[in-house]
DNA sequence: GCGACCTTTTGGCCGCGAGCGAAATGTCAT
DNA sequence: ATGACATTTCGCTCGCGGCCAAAAGGTCGC
């Protein structure tokens, strides 16, 4: 157990996981500027993470591009701000988080901040999923829902047998939003359909013209 | 994040917080022993622990009394055992984990492994809770069937606004157990029942003989 | 091929922090 | 008060590990 902890406790080496939550592949280099290191410092720290089955690699050209093992190293690292957030923010009254992040975000592969948490309200006051405490499941007539926005939930996709939607604790908001096989699926309908777009290379999600309207008439949401 | 990793990822600390795992305070001088390293290590340990707002102490006479801040920290931790657990035991066929530990332990306040299981499976066969995905819930029937077990969820529990009932992830077994406040209330009406009991300074729970004819008649539990 | 580029390996420096013994602080028992 | 015990503080040593510059692998474009 404390070799993984070892692992995430240097800064670099947690800024690095930081930038990954992302759900994408990032190149070495692009890890060791974000990590503000050398990049012999961090390629030294990528084999620690490699070793230890916290990140996985895609050899590709002269690049070498890293992304997390596992939906389960994104989920305890999502974890870990939750611990850590009430720390921080104990004695301070301001935001420390830059606001754009609070906004909108991507957590993983799915949608978090306040954009996150609207779209989650609004399935659950349509009834297309239930919460009981801090449990997620998705209804019959949540399925029919979906269906018009293009999503299947029993369609295969790819990443093998996943819960179809789990709750994930959104650090910035306290309150758990939509994850699992719903919540990217939920993230990628909204990108492809132009609605929001990923913002420079950064975790935060800006909102489209065009989306702005829609995502104020489906799910009420007005950007803070 | 990467401060509150730091604190896990010292093998020293990581053993305290272990220990700390089964709820019970512990002294400082016993988690000296634990952690194998000199009553002066372990109170700087204990201090940095307590900085990093890992754990509360309670100081009682010439003892201090260390435990877990929060059922947080808690789930932290074994969110680090899940990560961790398939990473040793991927190329070790034999279980590394005493077998105690696999058949029935405490996790943090609750029961887990196969015992834990066990019992998670016959409320979901009874029709008392039920689980979509990774989700429980507790239904009205379930609530009605606690009764008879002196369970009540409704009566205030000491410790403020606590989901009643969490899906928590077991990583001996890989699959979720009951955990919150329904599963904090099953553990401590199966000790003062005299059915289970706590092992020496280990997280690991015996079967008392009634225990045993108890939970098999009951939970369909037979020890591996 | 050759040069440009990305990444990793190597070697060496250096600071942080874990570790202990000894002393100080605080608490209980008599 | 005095001694026994639990814990913390202090001063110190020492090794692990992060850091970089330089060199070595690889890969692509020309």
């Amino acid at each position: 157990m404390a070799a993984v902890a070892r692992l995430i406790g240097d800064p670099a080496r947690a800024n690095m996981l930081d930038a990954m939550l992302d759900a994408q592949a990032h190149s070495a280099g692009e890890l060791a500027t974000i990590a503000g290191v050398s990049a012999a410092t961090a390629s030294g720290h990528l084999r620690q993470l490699l070793d230890g089955g916290l990140v996985a690699v895609a050899a590709q050209g002269r690049h070498r591009y890293y992304r997390l093992a596992s939906p389960e190293v994104a989920r305890l690292l999502e974890g870990l701000m939750a611990v850590t957030a009430p720390l921080v923010t104990r004695h301070r009254a301001t935001p420390r988080v830059p606001n754009a992040l609070r906004e909108a975000r991507t957590c993983y592969d799915h949608l978090a901040g306040r954009l996150g948490i609207a779209i989650t309200d609004t399935l659950v006051a349509n009834g297309a999923v239930r919460i009981d405490d801090n449990n997620i499941a998705v209804t019959d007539h949540g399925r029919a829902w979906l269906g018009e926005m293009a999503i299947d939930l029993d369609a295969p996709r790819g990443w093998g047998r996943r819960p179809v939607c789990r709750p994930c604790l959104d650090w910035s908001e306290r309150r758990p939003h939509l994850a699992g096989v719903l919540g990217a699926a939920l993230l990628e309908r909204l990108l492809d359909r132009g609605w929001i777009a990923r913002v420079d290379g950064s975790r935060a999600i800006r909102v489209t013209p065009p989306g702005a309207a829609e995502l104020r008439r489906r799910f009420g949401y007005e950007p803070g």
